[in-house]
DNA sequence: TCGGTTTTCAACCGATTGGTTGACAAGGGG
DNA sequence: CCCCTTGTCAACCAATCGGTTGAAAACCGA
């Protein structure tokens, strides 16, 4: 998922009023109409949520006569937490490398666990 | 996780500057300077993002003399995992009752697999 | 064909965003 | 002790965002 992309995702999602929309989507398929009914906003401004969800590629949008049917692409929500995870894997993969580290320091039975560059402060 | 705090964490990462320093983080905590140090842009930028990401959570900043340390929280961002995957699976799900559904329509042993209020078209 | 339903387009508005520059606060090293 | 490094605060600017209203397009049904 290139960086455009993402920026697209997350901040389509930065916004309550679309992330019910996605959640309303999980139960399946809607109109424009059907999901701008429990708000109290105009009808356009749903009909631009749903198109910042669908630049975003988090939804697609199928001609349906004069109705238009919202369907939710559940692989770009896969993509985002393919992203997050990987950050938050190489975080904590991290802090538990450091925690080993302290642990050494408390029964060094090799002191020199990390041999180059290390800086000791 | 909360709303508004979803709000401000998806709107964090909707920028790539601060999904960069976020990256730069998962190798470990910087000051403001060494995550500035990459861009082009001026000290005064990058310092307001890193208060972005303060304030939703993702980073945690300690004063360290006049020097800021600057700490990925991965906490915050297993909260974003959980609220995508949980949907993410929901429409998934969905889909897979879906293919079954259309499966018996193949070979329709017991024809009425949907009884109540079965909408026909 | 005419009327009604559904949805988007266009223009506008106030608030927020990401960036800038200039000033200044906070501390440590020479 | 002075100054130099580090970082934030404040004010400003152009662009974008979420919302509005008014108009028009697209299409079905009677």
């Amino acid at each position: 998922m290139a960086g455009h992309e993402l920026d697209r995702a997350f901040a389509a999602l930065a916004d309550g009023t679309r992330r019910d929309i996605v959640s309303r989507l999980t139960l399946g398929d809607a109109t424009v109409g059907e999901l701008a009914a429990p708000y109290d906003v105009s009808l356009q401004a749903i009909s631009k949520h749903i198109r910042v969800l669908e630049v975003a590629g988090l939804v697609s949008v199928t001609a349906d006569a004069q109705r238009r049917r919202v369907h939710l692409e559940a692989a770009a929500l896969a993509g985002l937490v393919r992203w997050i995870e990987r950050h938050q894997r190489a975080a904590e993969a991290r802090l538990s490398r450091l925690e080993a580290v302290l642990a050494n320091l408390d029964s060094p039975t090799s002191p020199n666990t990390t041999p180059t560059k290390g800086k000791t402060s």
